[in-house]
DNA sequence: GACACGGGCGACCAGCGGACGGTGAGCTA
DNA sequence: TAGCTCACCGTCCGCTGGTCGCCCGTGTC
């Protein structure tokens, strides 16, 4: 218990660190920089992270929360490490991901960044491409839903709305919109918001049919 | 023995029309068209399809052989089926290769094209990369080695040295002269040629160190 | 007909992209 | 402190890209 509050104020601290210091990554092999009391030292299994709560823009979560800034931040440090594992890959003549594969995760995690996985990332893939195509929009939702009170699942699913409306302006492709993003291009593009976007083409389609059959 | 005969006078065939033809595919359901006899009708397993050999550019191949020109149709082949996968993805809103995947290949054995397969492909992915990059180069080295008599095994090997000198020329990133081709950004880079390319690269590297040292 | 050569492609493998839901952290009363 | 909500991420799965070498078609004598 006592040892869990010790690392997760490291991890804040971190972060907080990372906005002030122009965001340079020098986090590998950072951990135990302070106590090593407990259960901390790799005896024990891995804590889990705090979970994510709807807040503001700029705002810091208080408690044992981790704020949206921060989550969105998350996606920013694996684009780093995609890139070093690029030019490492590179430089050895081996194949050279474009996207956050596997291997960057894997990476990630030697590197010490151990808060960083794939579920998680998949997970809020679609928030974070809001947030890269539309900030005002994004951020005017986080202002909405922190106000109403919503927790992070739901505002995770109001994410989608805007998004297939964005999708709808520019064709329906969310691959080519993904694609011509430059730090959106690096993820996958999530199948749910594939599928939304392809059944919101759908739905104009028949509704220009049918607004044709009725003229 | 006779069924075989039969059914690779098709194949034959089948190719000569296509040269003539100008290149539509057409070959769905063209099985059984002619004689159905022997263990032809998927009665027996499959055949295999006739070795090439090493033949000059427009010559075709005589007796129970394939010639080179059949085998850089049969990568022209697979790029228009990776389209025709492309438009239907497209049309589900589901992901949309942009190579030639295990996908590709499934849907060109259903489509009847059943001569095509993933292991043939890959293996004579770089030389289809030679005849697209330089042709010139191709057509002669195919006339040498046609001449000397030598077997496809060592055509094959040799495709490497004068594709490994234009990936020097141009920098020896493989990847980029692959993907900036439009024939050939849908394959993947064979393995061998890009550590060939690499280490290409690591004796100019060493080599012009000992220049610059001797100065 | 028998034999040797050589290459076509069936079948395998590590690891991939993708998904789910059981723990267990965290908050409230 | 007990209870209960909810989301983090360990772990699974259908496949992928990549490869190897067996089997057998083929030419020769």
């Amino acid at each position: 218990m006592v040892a869990m509050e010790k690392k997760n104020k490291k991890q804040r601290k971190r972060w907080r660190e990372k906005m002030n210091d122009d965001d340079d990554d020098d986090d590998e092999k950072v951990e135990d920089e302070e106590e090593n009391e407990g259960k901390n030292i790799n005896g024990g299994e891995r804590q889990r992270e705090h979970p994510f709560i709807v807040t503001e823009p700029g705002e810091v979560a208080r408690g044992k929360k981790n704020g949206l800034d921060y989550l969105f931040h998350l996606y920013e440090q694996c684009r780093e490490f995609l890139i070093r594992v690029q030019v490492i890959a590179k430089d050895r003549g081996e194949k050279c991901p474009t996207k956050v594969t596997n291997q960057v995760f894997r990476y990630a995690k030697k590197a010490g960044a151990s808060y960083i996985n794939k579920p998680k990332m998949r997970h809020y893939v679609h928030c974070y491409a809001l947030h890269c195509l539309d900030e005002d929009v994004s951020n005017e939702l986080r202002r909405v839903f922190k106000e109403r009170g919503e927790n992070v699942g739901a505002w995770r699913q109001a994410c989608y709305k805007p998004l297939v409306a964005i999708v709808t302006r520019q064709g329906w492709d969310i691959d080519a919109i993904f694609n011509s993003h430059p730090r959106l291009s690096i993820w996958y593009v999530p199948t749910k918001l594939r599928q939304l976007s392809h059944s919101e083409r759908n739905n104009a389609a028949i509704a220009s049919t049918s607004v044709g059959i009725n003229c």
